[in-house]
DNA sequence: ACCTGAACACCGTTCAAGT
DNA sequence: ACCTGAACACCGTTCAAGT
């Protein structure tokens, strides 16, 4: 699991050092377990060291972001701006997926740190590279939200996720009783749950392609920025329509 | 601020009492200060008093979520289902605007509480009502995803919000410098934002209609769905273009 | 310049006891 | 049946001191 011992010399203490500890223990043991005193612990000092490289736990959050951010690849070159922004955006997703705490704390921060502006801003440059106007491109990044990142919030999450192996197997009898319970209370649940599962296997479980799921809404959303494009939507003549 | 004090004899606590009272201190001084601690000083009662009608700060927070989701209305009747599902949208959009810390633990959580799940399987219901196959319904409610709930990642947040009071204003010179900084290193950030404020006033501060924002994004992905079930699309056709 | 020790003001939660 | 007191095992962070 966690590697610590780390015998011989002490190395010596820097930020980058800290953030990276962070981001591996944040995978290890999962991000709410993760302390300013454990960290420290498994650097081999004393908690109080890390307050000379970080500010505060939020700064450390902040550059455990960072870290994450500068794992996703910078835009393709000579592609059209929906390649180039599909592209980046599943790059993101393999980048978050790889670091599942990164999500929520990504979500929890109010980010305005360099490296998520820098990755902003060049997110930006596609659509304006792209012949989009400025307007249209600032309604379309609201649009996307969170979906900039590669994630949505998943619909049918797994219970917690991380440490499956201390919860005991519920039995078969129980997870009869559960589904009888759903069926009768959210028959209309279950009808969709139901319908993910026809071809994948388990009848109980994650079956949902979490993949296709995010990618139909993507192309979806990217198929109407395009058809606005095309129209040379302005927000000016979409607030007169509305009134 | 802080309604407290409360004399007289006093009233035995119940489950309910204890949920409004959470919501009404996360109301007042926000999600972050409320503690079982803290929570227990406030209803006169020592902290493990709790215990007996909450099993931990988990259920806790499941419990709050449960009396916000409680406040959206229900879907309208006799209205095709696009109307029907945007007005409950809005509503629950609304219902979260008022409890600023619900986005938030509602993200953070796993929820499938009866009142989430409840919440679930009638906003299902009007998409099956519209005429929606099973199949379609399963991915428009992925593609919706908290949008469903009435909102989205915001872009540009406002810096942790809350207490605007305790924080220096910042002084003109130094935003004139930040100004400065953000334009030659995000300048497309920067146009973006601007476009957003032309005809608001501020050059910074939050600008953005959020409201407008939120429609645009919510009318494009309602567009796309009802382009998709007039096509009949189904995921397996889907699935086989792709390849 | 960097790290340490001891302390402060908090947490959530258990356990055994009171009424 | 419900509430209390005292305690446990944690937090993040400050301050003054060491090398």
């Amino acid at each position: 699991m966690v590697q610590q011992i780390e015998v011989g010399p002490r190395v010596r203490l820097n930020t980058d050092r800290v953030l990276h500890a962070a981001v591996s223990l944040a995978d290890d043991v999962g991000i709410e377990s993760l302390s300013m005193r454990r960290l420290a612990q498994e650097l081999g000092v004393v908690p109080m060291a890390l307050y000379k490289h970080v500010a505060n736990k939020e700064e450390l959050l902040d550059g455990m972001v960072g870290v994450i951010v500068g794992e996703i690849d910078p835009p393709v070159r000579d592609a059209g701006w929906r390649s180039a922004v599909r592209q980046r955006i599943l790059s993101a997703r393999e980048a978050l997926l790889r670091h599942p705490w990164a999500r929520q704390v990504l979500e929890s921060r109010t980010n305005r740190t360099p490296a998520v502006l820098e990755y902003m801003d060049t997110f930006i440059g596609m659509f304006l590279a792209g012949g989009f106007s400025v307007d249209l491109t600032h309604h379309v990044m609201h649009a996307l939200g969170s979906r900039m990142w590669g994630f949505t919030q998943e619909l049918f999450q797994d219970p917690a996720g991380a440490d499956t192996e201390g919860k005991a197997e519920v039995p078969p009898e129980v997870q009869a009783a559960m589904f009888q319970e759903m069926s009768t209370r959210y028959p209309k649940i279950l009808q969709i749950a139901m319908a993910a599962k026809h071809d994948d296997g388990p009848v109980v479980g994650p079956g949902c392609d979490d993949q296709f799921e995010f990618e139909f809404a993507l192309d979806l959303l990217l198929e109407g920025f395009d058809r606005l494009h095309r129209q040379d939507w302005t927000s000016a003549r979409a607030k007169l329509v509305r009134g």
